[in-house]
DNA sequence: TAATTGTATCGCAATATTACGATGTATAAA
DNA sequence: TTTATACATCGTAATATTGCGATACAATTA
C-alpha cells in the first residue's frame, strides 16, 4: 500500500526516521555541508555550487526546513539558510546514544 | 524524472546518504534497536515483536543488509542477523564528524 | 520420503520521491 | 511604474518505496 505504519511505532522511532529521511540524499547532505562550512548562511548560490535546477535546489530546501534541520530568514531580496542549532544538537545526541547503544560482542555471527 | 542524479555528488555523499536512507524507516530503526538490545543476534523474533507481516520484515532486513549495516548467517533452520561492526563505527565516525562540523555562530540569522 | 518450520522472493496496489520547466510572488532598482 | 532579481510553488513524468498475500526454497523432523 505504499503508506508507512507510523502508528506501530514509538513517537521517538517516527521522528528519528523522518529527521534521518530529511538527511538521506546526496544533495541535501551537500546543501548541509556548504551551508556550515560557508560558516554564516548561505542563499542561492547553492544552485550554483551543486549543478541542480532552481526548483529542485528549492525543493530541497523546503524538506530540510520542513524536518526542522534547517531555517530561513528572508533578508530583502535574498533568503538566508542556516542550521537549526536545537534541532541539530538533539539529532546529534539521539544519533550519539543510538550509536554508542551497540557494543560489539565476539560470541556473535 | 525521480531519478537521483548521483553522478552530480562526491562518493562520501552518495554513500552517506545511501547510509542514512536504509535506516530512515521507523521499522528499520526499530529492527536495529531490537538487534541491539538483544546483544546476541535476533532471528524472525523480530515479526513478532513489530507487528509487521513475515515478508515485509524480510524486505527491511534485506535493505539493511544491502547496505552492509547488518549481516545474517543462517544457522540452520533460522538465519542470525547482527549488526556489522565495520559499517557500524563507520558511519558513526561519518556522522560525528559531520555533526561536529557545526559550530554554533551568534551572528546569524 | 513427507510434513513442518523459518525465510526469501514475486507480483501487485497504493503512495512517495526526484527533477525540472513554467509560472507566481515579493522586494529592490531604474 | 516598469523591470529585474531571488525564491517558491505548480504540474508532470519517471522512478522508488511500502506493505502484504501468495508462493518458493532450504533445512530440519517425523
Amino acid at each position: 500500500m505504499g503508506l508507512t505504519k507510523t502508528e506501530i511505532f514509538t513517537a521517538e522511532q517516527n521522528r528519528l526516521a523522518q529527521l534521518l529521511k530529511a538527511m538521506a540524499h546526496p544533495a541535501r547532505i551537500a546543501i548541509l555541508q556548504q551551508i556550515i562550512s560557508a560558516n554564516a548562511c548561505i542563499c542561492g548560490d547553492l544552485v550554483e555550487e551543486l549543478g541542480l535546477a532552481q526548483a529542485t535546489i528549492s525543493q530541497h530546501l523546503k524538506e530540510l526546513k520542513n524536518a526542522g534541520i534547517i531555517q530561513g530568514t528572508i533578508e530583502g531580496v535574498t533568503v538566508c539558510y542556516c542550521i537549526n542549532p536545537v534541532t541539530w544538537k538533539l539529532l546529534e545526541h539521539q544519533l550519539g546514544a543510538f550509536f554508542g547503544s551497540y557494543k560489539a560482542s565476539p560470541d556473535c555471527c
